[in-house]
RNA sequence: GGGGGCGUGGUGAAGCCUGGAGUUCACGCCGGCCUGUCAAGCCGGAGAUCGCGGGUUCAAAUCCCGUCGUCCCCGCCA
């Protein structure tokens, strides 16, 4: 017998020019309009929708057929194209010239009733999508942006091999390294009592290959940190991961830029004028407040502290006494009422400031401010100058530690400015990132992996808290896109960093001294990168989180409502492994099954 | 770990502040009518333990406490 294919023709594929085919076709039933006599049904595959007419004076099987058909009845369709009659074509639809006259309606899969429509006028509960996934992935919204990730993926990829990548996989189970996020653990059966971690990213394979002479590196890796959920955070997300030997950071902005573009390019049709531009982290953390500035709109921070410096004014005295400083924004027309104000003042505080000043510039140049009274002319006039103000203007200005007044500003500057529904792309490289994030007692943390080349090692260790590393960012619209460094090769450089960071030298060889070792043997200069691929496309498609471009993702407590993962695991899956719960864990559990 | 919002027929919302019969709107579902619609239209109908538990009260969707779920923010994310 002939193999018969289910579907001769793609639903959205049909245009005025196919009048007269023949076709079968195969999809979804998206809506069903019954007039008594004529049904129309819009049919939906993947390719797109195409109005089915079933006649009047179809026959009883057919007419039968038609009647049981609901929403979401997976059917075939076997008819002729034909041009709609004069007046009743469709100019919004692409296939809205014709319509297919249905000679036969199969059934191949019925539907239960829906748990919400298909299309992207309701608005449904979240965890509901997410039970419904294989339903919600059918809406036009998420079909879409499985679309745009595939082609966002496929336009990194070509673009990586055309510049001679080699793509290379590396393992996702491996030696836990915890240090920074927490470590996703798998338990050993062959090892009992050892444990596999999940990679937080191919970090130090990459590295390896680069010793092992690959030279160009790509990856589109999944990786794990087992921490706290935000709406442009999964605990699994996927990374453009590179590395090239002989490069620093200019060649790794070099390889990646083209990449970025073409991405740009294949969602939104734009391509980012290059090279991005290029700030230092004190530059970005000065002009916005912020390490990842959001560059498509001014309203940059400006220093006051020169102007403010014999101030009598106790509440930036104060400040400068302390040596913080005074910075401001000039957050244009406004048109706040007294409780909008309050609202900004209290929101200030909440970020962290003692206060916030605030002062209207009036028609004639003088500040309208409920400290106004506390300013000299002078230092008013300054002001106004200082901000290049005009009449309307509202000036915000805070003093407080440094990093207080430039955290709070950032954040203000986001809130009254961030443009809403902006075409514009802002790409932006961040360099210079300091090697430690000082804390508010003082404390240093390192603000990157421990394999990133500092500026001056010297220097690392006799100032770590302003020396700077090798470290850059990439910013798309405010958000971090992903980072990468001009990495250690040097296994004594290594060893100094370690010991610097705080990591004793048993340490060190316990947890990577087999990485030190390869480090022995002719390691090229190298320096990588990783690119957040969900941030990447939820931003490129105006998502407001990273959930609308993954296919299955977690709720913000790691739980899938899908498959209702993670789940319990039978008491001799455990005793396989070696592993026994606590016994406040089994209580709770033996608790909660009762409970169900 | 901390703070906040939300939870009402299958879906989305209003009702809650100021307690008084499960009330309303839109969509969907079921049935009927309808030969050119395309978010079809018109008529009729079904469908709810107001997340769950407790408390206050003559009376609770509404007020209070707890709990679960979910989302957002801070912490965290080398």
């Amino acid at each position: 017998m002939a193999d018969q294919p289910l579907r001769t023709a793609r639903a959205g594929e049909l245009r005025a020019g196919d009048s007269g085919r023949e076709v079968r076709l195969a999809g979804w039933v998206a809506t069903r309009r019954d007039h008594g006599g004529v049904l129309f049904l819009d049919l939906r595959d993947a390719s797109g929708l195409v109005q089915v007419v079933i006649d009047p004076d179809a026959d009883d099987a057919t007419a039968a057929v038609a009647d049981s058909l609901r929403a979401e009845y997976c059917i075939s369709v076997t008819g002729l194209v034909r041009a709609r009659p004069d007046g009743t074509a469709n100019p919004d639809l692409p296939t809205g010239d014709v319509e297919v006259a249905a000679a036969l309606v199969e059934v191949l899969s019925p539907s239960d009733p829906l748990p919400f429509q298909i299309d992207d006028r309701s608005e449904v509960d979240e965890s509901r999508r997410l039970e419904f996934r294989y339903l919600d992935l059918r809406r036009p919204r998420m079909a879409a942006n499985l679309v745009a990730r595939s082609k966002a993926i496929h336009a990194m990829r070509s673009t990586m091999a055309a510049q001679g990548f080699l793509e290379v996989e590396t393992p996702t189970l491996v030696k836990s390294t915890p240090e920074g996020a927490r470590d996703f653990l798998v338990p050993s059966r062959l090892r009992q009592g050892s444990f596999y971690a999940l990679p937080q990213s191919p970090q130090l394979f990459k590295q390896l290959l680069m010793v092992g002479g690959v030279e160009r590196y790509y990856q589109i890796a999944r990786c794990y940190r087992d921490e706290d959920f935000r709406s442009d955070r999964q605990v699994e997300f996927t990374q453009l991961d590179i590395e090239g030997s002989f490069w620093g950071r200019g060649e790794v902005f070099a390889a990646l830029e083209p990449v970025l573009a073409a991405v740009a390019l294949a969602l939104r049709g734009i391509e980012p004028t290059q090279p991005f531009p290029r700030l230092t982290w004190h530059e970005a953390m000065a002009r916005y407040g912020t390490d990842k500035p959001d560059i498509r709109f001014g309203m940059e921070i400006v220093d006051l502290t020169e102007l403010f410096v014999g101030t009598e004014f106790k509440a930036f005295a104060g400040a400068l006494a302390a040596e913080g400083s005074v910075a401001g924004i000039d957050a244009g027309k406004q048109d706040l009422s007294r409780s909008g104000f309050d609202a900004l003042v209290e929101r200030a505080v909440a970020l962290g400031a003692k206060g916030l000043v605030w002062l209207v510039v009036e028609p004639d140049g003088t500040l309208r401010s409920p400290v106004a009274k506390f300013l000299s002319a002078a230092e008013q006039e300054g002001l106004v100058g200082a901000f290049g103000a005009v009449p309307g203007d509202t000036l915000l200005v805070v003093a407080d530690e440094t990093k207080v007044v430039q955290s709070v500003l950032g954040s203000l500057r986001l809130d009254l400015g961030k443009p809403r529904g902006h075409d514009d792309l802002a790409l932006l490289w961040v360099v210079d990132f300091p090697v430690f994030a000082v804390g508010p007692n003082g404390e240093l943390t390192p603000e990157h992996h421990p394999f990133t080349a500092p500026y001056d090692v010297a220097e690392m260790r006799d100032h770590p808290e302003t020396a700077l590393s090798r470290a850059y960012d990439l910013v798309l619209n405010g958000s971090e896109l992903g980072s990468g460094s001009e990495r250690i090769h040097d296994p004594r450089t290594q060893k100094t960093v370690f010991d610097i960071l705080g990591i004793s030298d048993q340490e060190a060889e316990s947890r990577f001294g087999w990485f030190m070792r390869a480090l022995r043997y002719g390691t090229p200069p190298h320096a990588g990168f990783a690119v957040g691929i969900d941030r990447l496309v939820a931003i490129l498609q105006n998502e407001p989180n990273i959930r609308e471009v993954i296919p299955f993702p977690k709720t913000q407590t790691g739980t899938d409502p899908l498959t209702g993962s993670p789940g319990p695991v039978a008491g001799d899956q455990l005793a396989e492994l070696g592993i026994d719960l606590l016994p406040e864990v089994k209580r709770a559990l033996e608790e909660e099954a009762e409970t169900d």
